[in-house]
DNA sequence: GATGAATGAGGATTCATTCAT
DNA sequence: AATGAATGAATCCTCATTCAT
């Protein structure tokens, strides 16, 4: 009865940096000026925050992605942490804050590097995917931000916020660039159909999959995701079948 | 000190039918004499409580994918399927047993449904793919047991003994099929390489794709998943080349 | 708050067999006409309800000394009464009836043998004691009934109707029973003081703290119960010295 | 299945003073620097702490004496206590610790004082069971304290580690205590036999027969205690006797 | 009469959040 | 700013009691 899904529409596009007042307080700094960061021990005040503040969030990926978002203990994310449990408030407003902010805050560095990487002219689409799918492995698969994906697989349904902000900025820029991708593949002839051209998602499906195979069943049958990457760009791209060595 | 992942290994091979000992009780009845099935109102008391625990059953899949296995309240589960809450512990040990029970009961039918479609034999492997996908589309993304796939998605990795069922029936199974599918396929030259062969995932990334993207982004860009699945049979088979037909 | 302490006052003096409409009936029948008692198996229907009773009041003093009365579960009860749950409270008002009757049932037998008993004539008091002590002995610290007198230890306190049923039936009659035979002890000579005529809880003493003895550290120092008693003759009786005679 | 009965064997020795880690912690302090004892209203956190463990400890006997363990509310401890209820698991593990902790703490003190009180020397048998029963008097019969050995009593049989610990700590010292005062008295002929020298059990008798009469009887036909004892006392020692004033 | 499925009030326990220090 | 003790609403589960069969 309680209703409690209190979904605040917190994650508005980027710029909005919204909510959670003091602790967003000092996030974008013009730089720290110098002088004062003689602080104690390591810099200054506000790096020292700033540090204290990735903490918080390594700590909540780890334990919400252990757990899931309902299941997480703030208690345990603190100790994680290193931080007394009050201290998360002083950074962030509540619990949905800290999920809605490690999204953020995780997110916007890798699609970046991606889009840069596939920005390469003249590289032909099956080095291009190569390249891709090599650091979607290196820089996701191999991390932990292989759990974050997860996470959001997992509870995006139940904060739209979060599903919005992650459309926004990873699965619409992505999808924009691989249809790029594959519109200049299927131009050059090197994809055998439009069928990638039009649907994005099928370039990158394998992707997610791997990842929900990893979280399910790397204990009973391991996924071999190196094999499947190079299987799915045979798939895509034309003469690079096996039959036509 | 908690004590908490009492992961207990109640997800055994079929057949074991295992825990909640009264509540399977009377589950396989010799047909139920037809005419002792003139009771007051519904039919006999076996059959009365089967139907009790499908609604329970549904109800726990509606509020537990709703919320997540978490924050889902066994309050509501009790208050849709109609029962008072002390009865949920009639038919099932906890809530765990709920949730284990729900993947069991509702996975089964339609693995043997799928393999019995996929055996019709001489059909092309395009056509067998159309009717696959078709059906995966009435029989899961139709209904709540895309529901099912979701909430097996997000909580496997929690429930290794959910995780370790549905490998054993559903994806195991389901990848030998496909494997079969694209071996064949790949003999009479209807896929354009083995890639699928290998790594059968392949023929079956944008399913799970679709789920999580309905999941997730529905209310944002709804997927055009016909499209995308026949986009992908384009991608699998040769010569059904794009624009030329 | 919810303030669930019932205490009914059900336990009355004997003849009011009061409530338990039902469930009395039939306790005191005039010999049961033979005629009806070619019942199915055992004796006739009334026999058989009485049987049940009591097999149900054998399950409640199993099951509620083993847990203590609140611990205890009509389940159990039922279970090991084999009967169905239903059927206690076709028995029995409730479940603090069933304990009161359970102690108003157990409770009054032994002490009419214990009074008959003490009534030999020109007895010396060491052999009255002797025969008591014995009594006790074989009929309480030897039988359930032991376990009868710690449930009352126990839960006497909160169930001031089974106190004053206690008191009234057994202490009341076993004090001044005592006194009576420390009276005439005194008088003969075969007591050294009036303490325990003054105080005949001094004679019997002994009694509860053996059962208490034996509940509490009969796993750890088991107490030698005959040898206590023996002592306890000692001091009570005059010469009676021990080595020295 | 219910797996109900976790038994642990949480109290053991003194000075594993075991469980409850962090409410356990800051219990010694090396004497709490009285300057900062002038907080703002009462004194130091921990000495504050302490306090409230206190008030726990009083309510948990108070309200376990009451209705007994299983039917004890929490709820009720905490209002008593004047806590939340969720305090109550910051200063315990839980239930049954509730309960063990009041035993360890509560019953320790009484002994040490009792052993010393014991150990005058050249004091006449006669005299030394006048200052123990006075002592117990003063500080069981008439204290809270009375209840608590209520509870043993009545509860005991299901906390084996509870019996065990008061065995230990209380039974066995106060037995062996009771013979050597036995001993000595049968020695100097004080005592007219040896029977209180082998069964220690009957110089104390009385005493938890008055508890239990106490708990039982109050009511209904009061027991004068100290006539009791002083009758006891009679029984024991020698000449004291009536006969020959 | 018996049964045992169903009920739902009630209890122990957890944990996000607050706040005095 | 940081702490962590305190709070109490909320949750899972139990079990005495009822009632349709």
């Amino acid at each position: 009865m309680a209703e409690r899904s209190r979904q605040a529409r917190r994650l508005r596009a980027p710029g909005a940096v919204s909510a959670t007042a003091r602790a967003a307080a000092g996030a974008r700094m013009p730089a720290q000026r110098l002088s004062q960061a003689v602080g104690k021990t390591s810099g200054g005040r506000k790096q020292q925050a700033q540090a204290r503040r990735q903490a918080i969030l390594e700590a909540v990926l780890a334990v919400f992605a252990a757990r899931g978002y309902e299941a997480a203990r703030l208690d345990d994310v603190a100790a994680q942490a290193g931080v007394a449990k009050g201290t998360l408030y002083l950074y962030f407003k509540d619990k949905q804050a800290l999920f809605e902010e490690l999204v953020r805050g995780a997110v916007t560095p890798i699609i970046d590097r991606v889009s840069a990487a596939a920005l390469v002219p003249n590289m032909r689409a099956r080095q291009i995917l190569e390249l891709f799918f090599a650091l979607f492995r290196k820089e996701v698969l191999d991390t932990n931000r292989k759990l974050l994906l997860r996470l959001i697989i997992a509870e995006g349904p139940r904060f739209p916020a979060v599903a919005a902000f992650y459309h926004r900025e990873v699965v619409a820029r992505g999808m924009a660039l691989m249809r790029a991708i594959a519109s200049e593949a299927v131009a050059r002839g090197e994809f055998s159909n439009d069928a990638a051209a039009r649907f994005p998602q099928l370039i990158v499906a394998p992707l997610p999959v791997a990842v929900i195979w990893d979280g399910l069943f790397s204990e009973i049958e391991p996924l071999d995701v190196d094999g499947l990457l190079a299987a799915h760009r045979d798939l895509l791209t034309v003469s690079a079948g096996k039959h036509a060595p």
